[in-house]
DNA sequence: GATGAATGAGTATTCATTCAT
DNA sequence: CATGAATGAATACTCATTCAT
């Protein structure tokens, strides 16, 4: 029988304060010792609930790479178009909403690990390879509903990610919030001009031929 | 002089060594105990030569950074048009010997830190913006040259960094180095595109006003 | 009663789950928690079976120490003389097989809490003075047979026990196995001797007097 | 340059503080942090003369095995004869002072160590082995004298030393003091009786080939 | 220019144990 | 009968740093 488990609940508590600290103070300044204390619990408390420092890790990155889920889960109107939605979710990715839902600093620490820890690589990789997928996803349905036709889905997405990683990583180090919101509104118009270019080839092909 | 110059080879010896560690091993698992070590040497000489680990860290950050210089050193023959240097350095920029040049978890370590010291920040900003203002210079100095003409230098450089940078994020988790190659291949083939759209643009411009 | 047999059960469980740890790695090196991961059950359940630590150790050594019981259980059939068996379990007491019944480090480990536990301490002296009463009862039985005279059985006994520890003492350490069976054999060839001797002695005096 | 150098002295404090301890509350329960409290030093100065707790307990044995190299060391005046320093010798073995030169359950503690730790066993194999070799020379270092004849020197002094390891071993728990000094007494006569016994044998048959 | 002594706060992890369920 | 929550003290060891020589 035992005690009602309180396993999932703390194991949350615990790692949404270490998510804390990690933000405030840096991943590699957030020991174990601090976690508990931030908690006022006893530091042995968060080694019965994570082994090893190493475990804590990894769900502190899985609690990082989860948030990235609700990216894509844009409220499906009947109403809405396959065209409208991809072009929700173009706006949320390019959004500054989604930028502040991140830590930057604590991103690219987490992001660094990979190079050393292969679990932590596998976790990356199959994000990176699921948000190319789910835009792929939305352009074909986009390409179906009729009025709209890109040539090779997969390269437009991956392109698409290209300019939003490469913008968030440059737009991270730009001072002025002015100027980062406008640049990433430059990325955005880039962005969708992947989009519109493979588009208008086509059209011309379809021109063409007609 | 002579006392001077051994300073800063002793200097440099440590950086280099800690680099190297910082490599291996990860940038937070490197202590200068380990760095001593490594050179069989006492720490505290290390504590001679750095007052602090914050400005052996600093060092290491400017190690690091200045590996870029060499990028936009081109071997400047006189026969070379403008054009032919952008192209180059751009062929630079998308190349995998680039990229070794670099290890991408103690780079991305080093960029995290951007987020809780405003040095380093600094450090990271310049960077971006001197390698930014390079390459619009570059195309500047092509669009004068006179078979050629980019609208906003500035802007085209900009995202051509931007996909670079998207790409290096990216291709740092791709297994297979063959794909990885033709991946580069192919965001150095867009990153030429926005060259060439650009101009495209503005030729027909031209041509629609001429 | 049900109940009770299964709670013996359990404390045998785990004392034998402990020695085959402490065995493995160490006496010091067995903790509860490793003792109830062996058992893939709850640390507080052994508490529950045993109060404390403390308790734990001495059913531990309880457990090794019971194990010399059977040394002097000889199947006594009518047949064989007192002296028969004095020899058979002398041929025991001096067999590699008797030697394998124990585990040299624990045993030392054990043997080494004496000195900071009065309990332990009776309980080792005790199983000490057993062994010593044992042997001697078998020497007077023998005596008591005729065919044979040992003055000072006690003395005698407690000499071939002497022996015995020495031997065991010195023989852990020795690597080759061929040469500590040798060695072995030798010391109770000498042990016998001490019988012997003894014998001789006073069968010497019988003559002399007779 | 540097400091002068108080590595040795350090260290020969930090061991016998250890060995203080050791004997004092059991060598599992002595721990670095402790030996520093005693000493009112850092512990990571102990860390800084003995990098690991292994190599700390491989100096505290060399410690405690160093002290029966004075066993041997008898004054060697001229006018002893060989015969006379063996006897000598073997007064102090089995003498109370000798005994009490050791700690008993610090000793097993450490024997208990050999069986997990091969340097160890290593430390104690040669330490047994070279105090029979010593014992070996003196009695045939006698032997050569003339006056005095034992056949065999080397089983002679094994013999002897399983009995003083046997002694030793059971004395330990003895409560008594004065039975404690008795039996000492009483296994030492033994002992002599080896010698004595290989010699009147030897002595038979000369006396025999005569 | 370089070493060694020493510190004090920190690290992850383990320990025996208590108590509620 | 057995589990899980929680504690508090302890473990060996590492850290950056200071200072004397």
């Amino acid at each position: 029988m035992g005690r009602r488990s309180l396993k999932e609940t703390r194991q949350q508590e615990i790692i949404t304060t270490f998510y804390k600290l990690a933000k405030k103070e840096g991943l590699e300044n957030t020991s174990i010792a601090k976690i508990a204390k931030a908690m006022d619990v006893n530091p042995s408390l968060i080694m019965h609930y994570f082994q090893t420092k190493e475990e804590l890790s990894y769900a502190l990155i899985d609690f990082i790479l989860d948030r990235y889920a609700p990216i894509f889960k844009v409220p499906k109107k009947s109403s809405k178009t396959a065209k409208t939605i991809l072009f929700e979710v173009i706006d949320k990715l390019f959004s500054k909403k989604w930028d502040t839902l991140f830590d930057d600093g604590l991103f690219y620490s987490c992001y660094a690990l990979c190079f050393r820890d292969p679990k932590i690589k596998t976790k990356y990789q199959s994000l990176l390879e699921n948000l190319r997928i789910k835009l792929t996803e939305l352009i074909e349905a986009a390409n179906a509903d009729g009025s709209f036709f890109v040539k090779k889905p997969e390269e437009c997405a991956d392109l698409i990610f290209i300019i939003l990683d490469g913008a968030y990583f440059y737009l991270s180090l730009v001072k002025d919030p002015a100027v980062a919101r406008e640049k990433l509104a430059f990325y955005k118009e880039k962005a969708l001009k992947v989009l519109d270019s493979e588009l208008k080839i086509e059209t011309a092909h379809y021109e063409g031929e007609s």
